[in-house]
DNA sequence: AGCATTAAGTTTAAGTTTCAACTAAAGAGG
DNA sequence: CCTCTTTAGTTGAAACTTAAACTTAATGCT
């Protein structure tokens, strides 16, 4: 309690223009955040990874398992998993170097490309689903009621929407911004 | 609802060993946890790299910029911030580079190192601090009630305390795996 | 049709993180 | 004391991600 700090999110004091900082509850709140999401990445993907593989490569794989074809266009996985273009484009071809997907031409696009999950990497993410799962439940299910976990649920469904929200608007703001 | 789904995290049907599936509401608010996670993460991290620094830099920096002395052992930052050892060393050197940081040795143990935060470092903070919170704000905090972003913060705790007391008895069972 | 703009993906290089091996110091046990 | 083990931190290379430039195709507008 000593010097201040007036760096982290919280902290009185009406300096600044008017930053409006965040209550000592808030802030807390946030911090507990930030911490439990990453170390529950962080386990999740070490238990993935005596598998080998990494949670982000999981869930594409797990995406196109859920199609009716096994197939998705490259920007909509980019979109379900919220990776760059660019970042899935990397990891599909690691992906494809293993044998695990296929790229194909899409027929209505010339544009764009579908990934297909073959039969080896079906057959991969059955294998390695339930290990997952366990992993899933054991570190995040089993630490919360179940209303508390469906109550999450809830809270980061408002999160991401809103975030897609305003992020849109952003992106509208910003081209006017600069009307050529 | 045409193919089956039995690889994601759900999906009845009673083959493998006992995998215990998540049913449809837990499937459905890990999914969303999952996707808002991400998302915030990546408008967080644009919003701060306008000011030219990372999150997981920025959070390095506020938990010194907190210290009395503004200043912490490695390891102590590694555990708070939830790094490797070795990628908060690489990090440390960028930030010392740019002379935000400076390492010092450690008086009561000669392994250990403390990084400080310079006076240009804690300048720094102060400047980006408020746009950050801001953006915390904007990005999180504006999308729940007072009451969801507490109980929020209270679900994450819990599932901290829970993924490190698990963790804890991991390491032990692991080393009982191979006594030497 | 013709031209400008936007969207889909890829590429290359630069930047960051991980992994495994390593040094040095602290503790534990005898 | 001496040896063995654990802890703190670093290193360098490999793996991965990001950023910016680029190609090709679709769209919009006139």
């Amino acid at each position: 309690m000593s010097t201040r700090t007036p760096m982290s999110t919280h902290t009185p004091g009406t300096y600044s223009p008017q930053p409006r900082w965040l209550d000592a509850e808030e802030q807390h709140a946030w911090r507990e955040y930030l911490r439990a999401t990453r170390l529950l990445e962080a386990v999740l993907d070490r238990d993935l990874q005596a598998q080998g593989l990494q949670l982000s490569e999981y869930e594409i794989i797990s995406m196109l398992s859920e199609q009716p074809d096994r197939r998705l266009r490259m920007s909509e996985i980019a979109e379900l998993v919220v990776q760059s273009r660019s970042r899935l484009t990397h990891t599909a071809g690691r992906l494809e170097k293993r044998g695990w997907v296929r790229r194909e031409a899409c027929a209505s696009d010339r544009r764009g490309i579908e990934l297909v999950l073959t039969d080896v990497g079906y057959a991969e993410i059955q294998r390695m689903a339930p290990t997952h799962v366990d992993s899933v439940r054991r570190h995040l299910v089993a630490h919360l009621s179940r209303d508390d976990m469906l109550a999450l649920g809830r809270a980061m469904e408002a999160i991401s929407a809103g975030i897609r929200s305003t992020v849109v608007c952003d992106e509208v703001s910003a081209a006017e911004g600069q009307p050529a």
